[in-house]
DNA sequence: GATGAATGAGAATTCATTCAT
DNA sequence: AATGAATGAATTCTCATTCAT
């Protein structure tokens, strides 16, 4: 355990500089951050973030990738303690906590927009036993192959339809746009053949 | 008529910048375009910049709505050519042309990413009477209440899967997105209550 | 001659870059002077600096350009003063007028050594109508085809020597060395064929 | 012998930080060279520099030492293979090969140029017994008076000319200026009394 | 309207050096 | 003797913005 203590030591400024990174970025966006405003805040030397990252892209993808696992974790558990009673409930629930948690922190969604894509969080191991879209096979939301996919897709739409209500306003605020969101990610998850035999009637 | 060409004249150095800035934008990216980039390019003298524009983000929020108009325009033209059996695929048309010109332009599409939200255009007047939905009432794609809702959430998407597919190859080529794209959106439009029955069964 | 003083006034701060530049240089060697040390000498922004220079190496070439230029211009007037009695006499005075500048003025010599070659300033229009070795030709002091090369070779023996013997002391003081540099290059301009013929004896 | 072995031991870690120091010093040039480099490439710690150097500075000292004697000794030995009828031809194959080599390596020639004053070298001890004028006395290539300092001024000819020539390209070509050089050097040690009675005659 | 020289705050980055272990 | 995390002064370079002409 000695040398836990001591790789938690070696990591301690490291901690520092991604806790006032991430606190930054929250508060003025990563773009108006400078390197020497988050040194300054994490009350370490300019030399030493240097020694950890990069450059500012750097630690803000580390942030994100951070953010977001923790994110996905958050909702699920969350969604899991409503007891769903289907994938599909279980995939409505993990997306209402998560707009939920933006509509809560909207720093946070400014944030993720367009600094994350779902897709490589999404192909990550850590990720890939959270899962969104609950179990691939029988009981799956959608066919294997689009698995991968359709996880990606709803992601995008999740945080671009937050983006815009929440922080922008458009086309109309969060609690009428999140109705709207979780039908339509419901008519995402229907089998395709049902819907193409249904595209005929029209 | 005078007086008209000269506003036009009038205008011409305004001119000059907006497409030394189109110019300079698509090719470097807007973050690392310089107002002294675009003067040089305009051949106009620094000055003369901050005599039509406040600063670079106007000039960008400029060009934004003049290219996503002259796409969407340009888009529902080609859809047109195609005489579409249906509101459906009209839309799935358009949303064809806008994936291939993305995918022809890989730099506007991330310069549309990262700087425009449909939101913004799609309520505008000059796109109303192009829209992307088809006439609102009776044959509409969706109801009436959740036509700006449908259209914008259908764009964002779009958008989206294209930056991720086509500039990051995540999760997977656009060759192989479109496809999925276009059938996401089809289920998008699936009339809700149809739906709601058929999630019942699962 | 209103464009004159209107260009003249244009080059001030250039000016002023380039003697406050100069005198650092001189006095601290060009490497410890920093871009701050001469725009702050100069009394001009840091800025204005890079409006008329891309870095520091540029400043520096063009100061060894002029000093270069300007030190040969000198030399040659001098060695006119003493009415040479030959092409050979005229070069020796020129180089003598050389070696007591560079006795003189240790920080020049320093400065030019390795930062300047002469091959650039001796192949310029400025210093061709100069001339080291009097006009080629009949009365030339060496082949016409060797003039550039002699020229050049003369000059870089020059710098070297002055260079170890007054800054190192290396291998004896200039006074010691002068009369060395100048018998040698007195060797260097005897005629080829007699050399040639002469190495036989050996 | 176990306290040779000792100290050899000892001495590894500066070893290796010489031959890192040489590898960078060739490659990227030696202001371009950090101690972080160093080190690296070394593989020891950044504080057992400074165990053994006092700065940059004197490893590069120290290299430079090691280098030109090391050449010197090497074009020593190639001119001897070649049996040289005479001291001169003796120096001229010297020449030769350092001129050879310079152009094999010009990153060594850069090296070298920047940082080396054949001065301290030729006056060292190790090089005595090497020499490049044969032996003081009788057969000697120029009055013994004289000997150092022609050494001296010819190795600062080789050295400047070889630069200039194969570096910059100016005022020609290595092929073109190595006959140049040589034949220069010829008239150089050319005996001073039968120069100046030839002088006369101009 | 148009110009473009001048500004100077500020951002990123480097690197020799120290020192507790 | 050896380590390497931490330092922070120093330096280069950028760029939006102003203003006298």
């Amino acid at each position: 355990m000695i040398s836990g203590l001591v790789s938690e030591k070696k990591q301690k400024k490291k901690n520092l500089l991604l806790a006032a990174a991430l606190e930054l970025f929250l508060s003025k966006g990563s773009d108006s951050t400078s390197i020497d405003d988050i040194v300054r805040k994490a009350g370490v030397a300019k030399g030493t973030f240097y020694l950890y990252f990069h450059d500012r892209g750097e630690i803000l993808k580390a942030i994100m990738a951070e953010r977001s696992d923790y994110l996905l974790r958050m909702a699920s558990e969350k969604a899991e303690l409503q007891n769903p009673s289907s994938a599909t409930e279980r995939l409505l629930f993990i997306v209402e906590a998560l707009v939920d948690e933006f509509a809560r922190h909207p720093v946070l969604l400014g944030l993720m927009y367009r600094n994350l894509t779902w897709g490589i969080l999404l192909s990550s191991e850590t990720v890939k036993d959270v899962g969104i879209l609950g179990e691939r096979g029988q009981d799956a939301l959608c066919p294997s192959a689009d698995f991968d996919k359709m996880a990606f897709v709803i992601m995008e739409l999740v945080t671009s339809v937050c983006y815009s209500s929440i922080i922008l306003g458009e086309p109309a605020g969060i609690e009428v746009m999140k109705p709207f969101l979780l039908s339509s990610i419901r008519r995402l998850l229907v089998d395709e053949d049902k819907i193409r035999s249904m595209g005929q009637n029209r």
